[in-house]
RNA sequence: GUGGGUGUAGCUCAGCCGGUAGAGCACCUGGUUGUGGUCCAGGGGGUCGCGGGUUCGAAUCCCGUCACUCACCCCA
C-alpha cells in the first residue's frame, strides 16, 4: 500500500480551481478598473525581500512571529513579503530621481504570514495596494477616501453595509499626552489599549491601564475620549490641529464620507498621521476589511530622501467574506463558448476546420479528443459552460454543411464552413441563460 | 502559543447502546445506428484522518497524534 501525499494545499494557503479564479479575477478586476480611472499604474515586484526591511519600520509582532523567513546559499536573510509597502517604498526610493511625483501606483501582490488561519486570516492573501508618494497635502487624504468609497461601489456596496472610519496618529498623540497628560514613553502601550478598547469590558481594560501605569484618573478620562467623538478635537491646541492631516480633512467636503473615531489604531509602527479602517456593518464580519494611512517617512530606511506616502492595502480574504455576506459574490464565468461536436472519427478534420473559423472570430471553441455518442457530448459542452454546439455529421456534411445548436432555445440551424462563425456569433448575442 | 467543535465515497451527510459501510447529489455505461438539460436500469469509486489500546470482533469504546474550523492572543 503506498503513502500517498496530501492534495490539500499548504495550511493556510488556498488553491483557486477555475471557477473560484473566475470570481476573484472578476472581483480584482473591478477593482484595477476603479483604481485605473484615479490614474494609478501598476506594478509588481519580488515575493522574496531582505529581512531587514521589515525589522525597522513594521510592527514587532509581525517580524518576530510571523515573518517567513529563509537564508539563501550566500547567507542572505529574506522574508517572504508579508506586505507590499516596505517594498513599494524601496522601489521608490531607489527610483526617486527618475521619478516624477506625485506617484501613484497600485499592484495586486501575494503576501504571507505565518499565522493560525481563521476567519478573515490565512497565510497567503492576495492584497491590492494602493500607493500614492510625493505629496504631503492633505488632499491626498480626500482622494483616498473617494477611492475608497468608489471600490466599495465598483463591488456592488451600497453606503450602509460599511464604515469608512479614520483617526489620526499626530490627534491621537495629542490627545493622549495633552489631555491625558500621559508621558512619551507611554505612548505606544496607550495607544494599544485604545486599540483593543471595544472588545474587552471595563475590568479588563482597567487591569491592562493600571499595568502599563496608567493612573485611575487617566484611565477614566480615555473613557471620556472615546465616548466624547470627534468633540474631543475641541481641546486640542492650534499647532496639533495644523500638523494633523485628518483635520484638514475634517474641513473639506470630504467630511461627511468619514466617521472618527479615535479608537483606530492600527498596529504598523510606521504610520505618522491619517489612519482608517474601512468596516463590515454585518456583524458576521468582525475584523476589519481593509486600511492604511499616511507614512511621511518610509522612505528614509533606503535613502536620505524625504519622501510622503500614503496608501493602504485591501486583503481578498477580508473582502470575498464582505461580499458573500452580502451577496454580492459575482457568478463564475464559463470559459467556453462554443463546443465543435464530430459525430465520427472521419470528420475530426471538418471539425477543426470549423473550430478554426471560430476561434479566429474570437469565439472560445473547444473539440471532443474521443468519438462518444452525440447526447453525452452535448452535455457535457452544456455542463461545461457553453452557450453552442456546432455538430459535424455524415448528414450534413454530405451537403456541406454542419448543424448550428443553441443549447439555450434549443434551435439549431444548418449553415456551411463560412456561416458558422457569423451564425455561432448571432446566437452568442442572444440574452438568456 | 491557548481553548471549543469537527474529521465516513468527488460533494453534503447518515451509521456510532461494538458484529467488519450506506443515502442523496455528482460521475460512467446502456435504454441501437446524429441531439443534452426529465425518466428507467446498471456500474465504478471508501486507508471510515493517522497510530496505538480494549475486545473473539471497532467507523462505533479508550489514549495519542495530525488536519480542518471557530474563537482567544495579536493583527492586515
Amino acid at each position: 500500500m503506498a503513502d500517498y501525499l496530501p492534495t490539500e494545499p499548504y495550511r493556510g494557503t488556498r488553491d483557486f480551481l477555475p471557477e473560484d479564479m473566475s470570481i476573484r479575477s472578476q472581483v480584482f478586476e473591478r477593482l484595477y478598473e476603479v483604481i485605473e480611472s484615479y490614474g494609478y499604474q501598476r506594478y509588481d515586484g519580488p515575493i522574496l525581500e531582505p529581512t531587514e526591511i521589515y525589522e525597522t519600520k513594521s510592527s514587532q509582532e509581525i517580524v518576530e512571529q510571523q515573518l517567513y523567513t529563509l537564508t539563501d546559499r550566500g547567507g542572505r536573510r529574506l522574508s517572504l513579503r508579508p506586505e507590499m509597502t516596505p517594498s513599494v517604498a524601496r522601489m521608490i526610493a531607489g527610483n526617486v530621481s527618475k521619478l516624477n511625483f506625485p506617484v501613484r501606483w497600485y499592484s495586486h501582490p501575494n503576501c504571507h504570514r505565518y499565522e493560525r488561519p481563521q476567519r478573515g486570516r490565512v497565510r497567503e492573501h492576495w492584497q491590492i495596494n494602493v500607493d500614492l508618494f510625493g505629496s504631503s497635502s492633505s488632499a491626498v487624504e480626500v482622494e483616498f477616501v473617494e477611492l475608497v468609497h468608489d471600490m466599495m461601489a465598483g463591488l456592488g456596496a451600497s453606503r450602509d453595509m460599511y464604515e469608512l472610519r479614520v483617526s489620526d496618529r499626530v490627534l491621537l498623540n495629542a490627545i493622549l499626552s495633552e489631555v491625558l497628560e500621559i508621558p512619551d514613553d507611554m505612548l505606544h502601550d496607550a495607544a494599544r489599549l485604545l486599540d483593543r478598547w471595544q472588545k474587552y469590558p471595563q475590568e479588563t481594560l482597567a487591569a491592562d491601564a493600571a499595568e502599563i501605569g496608567l493612573t485611575d484618573k487617566q484611565f477614566e478620562k480615555l473613557g471620556e475620549v472615546v465616548a466624547a467623538g470627534v468633540d474631543v478635537l475641541n481641546d486640542l491646541s492650534q499647532e496639533v490641529r495644523d500638523h494633523s492631516m485628518l483635520m484638514q480633512v475634517l474641513d473639506t467636503g470630504a467630511r461627511d464620507l468619514i466617521t472618527f473615531d479615535p479608537l483606530i489604531v492600527r498596529g504598523f509602527d510606521y504610520y505618522t498621521s491619517t489612519v482608517f479602517e474601512v468596516f463590515d456593518a454585518d456583524p458576521a464580519n468582525r475584523r476589519s476589511l481593509f486600511g492604511g494611512g499616511r507614512y511621511d517617512n518610509l522612505i528614509g530606511m533606503f535613502s536620505p530622501q524625504q519622501v510622503p506616502g500614503f496608501g493602504f492595502g485591501m486583503g481578498d480574504v477580508t473582502i470575498l467574506d464582505f461580499l458573500r455576506t452580502h451577496g454580492l459574490l459575482p457568478d463564475a464565468h464559463s470559459d467556453v463558448d462554443a463546443v465543435v461536436i464530430a459525430t465520427e472519427a472521419a470528420l475530426f478534420d471538418t471539425g477543426r476546420l470549423a473550430a478554426r473559423r471560430l476561434r479566429a472570430a474570437g469565439i472560445r471553441t473547444t473539440m471532443p479528443l474521443e468519438v462518444r455518442k452525440l447526447g453525452k457530448e452535448i452535455s457535457r459542452a452544456d455542463r461545461a459552460g457553453a452557450r453552442v454546439v456546432i455538430i459535424v455529421g455524415q448528414q450534413d456534411w454530405a451537403a456541406e454543411q454542419v448543424t448550428v445548436r443553441d443549447l439555450v432555445s434549443g434551435d439549431q440551424q444548418q449553415v456551411t464552413l463560412d456561416q458558422v462563425a457569423p451564425a455561432v456569433q448571432a446566437v452568442l448575442e442572444q440574452p438568456a441563460r
